[in-house]
DNA sequence: ATTATCTATAGATCTATAGATAATGC
DNA sequence: ATTATCTATAGATCTATAGATAATGC
């Protein structure tokens, strides 16, 4: 960023030319972890990133740890990945929304850092950040007991647990193959169509046979 | 591993202490790759792990990328999940043994390190890694297919790729979660619980309505 | 002579700190 | 005086190599 050529003046800089550093150097960070890694990443290479000194991140961070735990903060709740009330529809429309707004949440450029960062230092599997997953699993859950108790969808299938999975597990997955900051246009879009596709598809599972119209000519 | 205490006798080890050094490195490697990603582990930590001085690892290999790539050879194919010759079962038969198939192979110590090892250093989504999904997805895919047009199971679903994918996807997710070596036993077990459930949720889905008796009183 | 280990070391990093320098805000 | 940057450097660690040492297999 900023002064790509030559060095920069030493001393505070003038009030025009000072970004938000800390930000900046925030988001380089995250950019940077979600390329290499923790380990992969050093503090130097964080500062050139914003074309300064290595010796600025100890004045706004007290170390390489708290930049990474900043930066993964920054990246996010991640976790409201429901929006609680808007349950109670149609069964069939409310699984296609509910997958479109998973899908909103999870294909953001910032989204797709956090899978990458996640997925280097095993973190796809630490627990805060699968809390929101879990939370979206339980939330499902319950929606989907209540339908079947209601006999409103399939009772045969299998429990809430057992529906809440067959539908959030696959997007879940397609989110971790294609929706991360190394994938091309083509798999984030593969990963769109899997993700709306498979809702479709479960959607139509759920359904109890002979409550709908046959659709086809 | 070997001796834990003092020094090692310089020059060669005499044939009765000497056991196979390759093997141990490779072994100690994939644990310490899984453990602590590529960039997390020095070869100083590998060559410690089995008692003996970094040197030694020049003498097995060029260096620590070859240390690399031989670890994650020997890690294996992963590929072959699906034992391809025995599709034209009972529709919920075959999804039941498929899923038997894939949670076996898995399930073990070896298949644990490679998902660790996989989910650092971003290799969770890596070309070579999800091949032997891709493979599987393509065998399934083809299954279903003859099985649509047969009428075997019920049409109105989704295509044989949407079938495919969410009987499989979901078990690779749960692999990614729970079946890794830093897993806890509770963490693997609930994967068991999750693949062969939702095999079995997949399994009553694929039916035509009707076609089966139904067994509740 | 060859092989498998060792010790010692070169040369690159890397994290972190100390102290200089220059703009800001009072 | 305080703040935000710089340069310089300490001390750790890392990959890799050179050369010594001792057992093996001929």
């Amino acid at each position: 960023m900023s002064t790509t050529t030559g060095r920069r003046r030493p001393g505070r800089p003038s009030k025009a030319e000072a970004g938000d550093t800390k930000a900046a150097l925030l988001d380089a960070a995250l950019r940077l972890f979600a390329q290499k890694g923790y380990a992969g990443t050093s503090v130097r290479a964080i500062a050139r990133e914003v074309g300064l000194s290595e010796s600025v991140l100890y004045a706004h961070f007290d170390g390489k740890r708290a930049i990474y735990d900043a930066a993964m903060a920054l990246a996010g709740p991640q976790a409201a990945v429901v929006a609680a009330d808007e349950a109670p529809q149609d069964p069939a429309a409310f699984v296609e929304s509910f997958a479109a707004r998973v899908l909103a949440a999870w294909d953001t450029p910032r989204s797709w850092q956090v899978v990458s960062l996640a997925s280097r230092d095993g973190l796809i599997h630490d627990e805060a950040l699968n809390a929101g997953i879990e939370d979206a699993l339980a939330h499902l859950s319950e929606v989907f007991g209540g339908w079947l108790s209601e006999g409103r969808i399939r009772t045969d299938l299998g429990g809430p647990d057992d529906l809440a999975y067959a539908l959030l597990a696959p997007m879940a997955h397609a989110r971790v193959l294609w929706l991360h900051s190394d994938a091309t246009p083509a798999q984030r879009e593969r990963a769109r169509h899997r993700m709306t596709s498979h809702a479709a598809f479960f959607a139509r599972a759920l359904q109890n046979p002979g409550d709908q119209a046959p659709s086809s000519p």
